[in-house]
DNA sequence: GTGAAAGCGCTAACAC
DNA sequence: GTGTTAGCGCTTTCAC
């Protein structure tokens, strides 16, 4: 593997010139930018990274940190960011938490061991307290979950807000028996059934523990509840859920039950992914700005590269949400 | 930030000893182990993974290069290899090439400046002939697309058996007027075409050209197949798709026609993703073992890494593939 | 068991 | 414009 000195020997310059030349800088000859040149393309010679790496103290990566790439949420986001990263010159290194806290942990320490210069949290498993020693090893940004403690940037959307559209929409359809599915662990998780009690006690209705259901996420979560739903003796008319995969799962057992919706039983879905448009009936979803997430994400985070200053700031933006009729209502 | 050179100061030993209890090494006297494990919490040492990478001359990363994440077969593929990476202390890179060349050939190039130590194909945009010289710069391995000229480690499925199965079943369900349609660009969607034919002409069959759709693969396409298929006089009562997005599709404008599925069109898709059970009616489809395929490639891969003798083995491994009969045949 | 020293491949003052 | 030189932070012979 040739090396920046063997180009340097052949065209008969210094190590200097060549590193010059291949980092574009000015002040560098026409002729020996040829010399150059030829020596590299004989040698096939190609920078090596890491040495640019340890030498620059930077790697022009960042870590972003999802749950799983299997929920088809994630791809979309990363998708984005990626394309915004490859216009400033950065790498994404994509990392599987798997929502698990540990792991989440190891991936912080990238960080540490400067594998990467910048981190993005879309899902985050540990305490904001545990993760905020971390800012001192490089930007940190959060972008669609978040924690109010935290003291770093936040791209985000009002999921108080969505929630609420969504249920104010059952609502103003006639419901009044409405269940809620959907994660509360997260704050995300509880601004959405804040957003849903909202709606409720505008209404003047109250919701029955019975019909909610705090840890359903899949389709296989979705099966379940409209099963469970339908054994009971009082059931409610409407479902509010926090996933489309969730409200697909329940249509599906719905038909496989012979269950009509919306007739029986209007469903809410959240996100909308392909899959909303495909089920039948089409679904009724909260519809999140997920591109313009990962857009101003990536933003922020190359701002905060080019500044000197490491998370002085600690803004969140907030994007909007809004509600998608279709027939699942 | 503390550097090794910091703890052998503070600890009042040697930068290599640091660097034994580090590495783990053994002939490290526990008492100057346990000076070296306090120095390093006290100055909040991490090792600088870009000075060990250059010193040890590998990266530990692998890169996958896929088209896209947003198509849904791709992440479960990741997520395999993943899981078998990290078992053996290895990263992945994912890099979306977005079914362009040039970014492929980038993506190459990693393989050149040392960021990644071998490169595994998930799709191929490029010839081989291109990409052939990059095989002296690391492991190549290709996983799920293939390309028969190629000498390196290939993980695929039987393309050819895949479609044949698929098609023998709806001529068995008394279709004689069958159209096709997917890719026929790749290697693999022309075996799929062969397999395709071969069932045809096994049962005396002929295609129709005007029932060809080479270039589809998403959820429109499907769509719009289904309104040209419904706008020709002389139609097809059945339809192999090279997804189940191309499937869902057609199905989904179906139902907007008010055209019955499958009694006035048989469909059948290709992946057995999750959308093709909850599809009404649900899918019949090809299954692909997708986690076999990414626990083989990465299997190899490692083998691959550890054996000094870089790409010597050009072999084939080829999985299972499967029906899955639902409801839309 | 431990330390000294060389060097992985590169960039960026600094001098000329 | 170009070359000399001093590291970036680490691992690994080679002595002892």
């Amino acid at each position: 593997m040739a090396t920046i000195e063997d180009v340097a020997k052949l065209a008969g310059l210094s190590r200097s010139t060549v590193s010059r030349v291949i980092n574009h800088h000015p002040y560098v000859s026409e002729k020996k930018k040829q010399l150059v040149y030829a020596a590299m393309k004989q040698l096939e010679y190609y920078p090596n990274s890491s040495a640019q790496r340890l030498r620059r103290q930077k790697t022009d990566t960042i870590a972003v940190l999802v749950p799983r790439l299997t929920n088809p949420f994630f791809p979309v986001l990363i998708e984005e960011l990626d394309l915004v990263a490859v216009e400033h010159g950065l790498q994404l290194l994509i990392c599987q938490t798997q929502q698990n806290e540990e792991k989440e942990l190891s991936f912080l320490n990238l960080l540490k061991t400067k594998q990467v210069d910048g981190l993005i949290f879309t899902a985050i498993e540990n305490d904001w307290e545990t993760i905020a020693p971390y800012k001192e090893w490089g930007p940190i940004i959060l972008c669609n979950e978040y924690k109010s403690e935290a003291t770093v940037p936040i791209v985000r959307l009002n999921q108080v807000k969505g929630s609420y559209l969504g249920t104010k929409h059952l609502i103003e359809s006639g419901h009044t028996k409405i269940a809620f599915c959907g994660g509360t662990e997260s704050e995300l998780g509880i601004d959405r059934k804040k957003g849903f009690m909202k709606a409720m006690e505008e209404a003047g209705l109250i919701m029955s523990e019975d019909w909610f259901f705090p840890s359903s996420y899949s389709i296989d979560c979705g099966k379940d509840i409209l099963k469970t739903l339908f054994a009971m003796k009082n059931r409610p008319t409407a479902v509010f859920t926090g996933s489309d995969e969730i409200a697909a799962g329940i249509i599906k057992e719905a038909k496989s039950l012979g269950v009509s919706i919306p007739d029986e039983l209007a469903v809410i879905g959240f996100d909308d992914q392909p899959i909303a448009e495909l089920m039948e009936p089409a679904l009724t979803t909260i519809q999140q700005p997920v591109k313009d997430m990962g857009k101003k994400t990536m933003e922020v985070m190359v701002s905060m590269l080019n500044s000197d200053i490491v998370n002085d700031q600690d803004q969140i933006y907030e994007l909007p949400i809004r509600l998608v009729k279709r027939q699942s209502v």
